[in-house]
DNA sequence: AACGCATTGTTATATTATAACATTATTATT
DNA sequence: AATAATAATGTTATAATATAACAATGCGTT
């Protein structure tokens, strides 16, 4: 049987290091321009590596911009609980780390039977900044 | 000074009416392929109807599937709270429409300084149906 | 060595969304 | 009724995001 694969490959380490760099979400594309000095020519090398690092939890996607951003909690070993903090105005986005949230979602159910495996949540405004402009 | 809209335009009722009688979310592409005989002849006439309906919380976006859905909610006045839940094997979306949940996210406030005036929620999982198969 | 599977490389293309510009409609104020 | 402000429309072109399809390579297991 083989392992689950359990070290990055080249092209993972490439995108991983470089978002991990940033301290902001970055484009697909964006991410494409920054790393052809290491070899990476196609979007799709940079795309099959976001997949897979977003599929690990050490890359979470953040859906209502289509851009990608590291982990920042050591615990988020799977990227199965995701939520953020998204300013409007500079777009500023922190990853909220925050047990009683998580708690409370991952243990919501409604009225509908189903039971849920994984949850994303966006939260918009203005962050301190931009709000005493 | 000028009222704010009241009435849907020409174009945002026939978008809104196409995607109330679905009962799934909608892509955009295939609205527009929809609504051609209703007159409508190019992408940009359904995105800025869309929106426009997704401002005034009659339509909401499903981040993760690029997919738009007809608000369920009569309360839901404004597109600021949203919730659904998500089946990973039907692609099934249904919107959430639970107080609690609703209650204690608007008001959820984490460390940050940052006050949230907007939110959206995606839970994935198994439907019921699908659970069982 | 042979197999299974993840990854890579590459070209082409599909899908989603907006820019830019000209025109028309609606409604409030003058 | 004329004017002005705002919203909506129509249209062409293009930008931005993402995947299909196919061939080849790398690497651990049997």
């Amino acid at each position: 049987m083989v392992q689950k694969q359990e070290y990055l490959s080249k092209n993972q380490k490439i995108v991983l290091d470089h978002v991990e760099k940033a301290n902001q979400p970055l484009k697909a594309y964006s991410i494409l321009y920054n790393v052809q000095k290491k070899g990476l020519k196609a979007p799709l090398q940079v795309y099959r590596a976001l997949d897979k690092l977003v599929e690990i939890g050490k890359i979470h996607k953040i859906e209502s911009r289509n851009a990608f951003v590291a982990c920042k909690n050591s615990n988020c070993v799977v990227s199965n609980a995701t939520a953020f903090s998204i300013c409007e105005s500079c777009e500023k986005v922190t990853e909220i780390n925050n047990s009683k949230l998580s708690k409370y979602l991952s243990n919501f159910e409604d009225n509908s039977g189903m039971k849920y495996s994984k949850y994303n949540l966006e939260f918009f405004g203005l962050c301190k900044k931009c709000k005493n402009k």
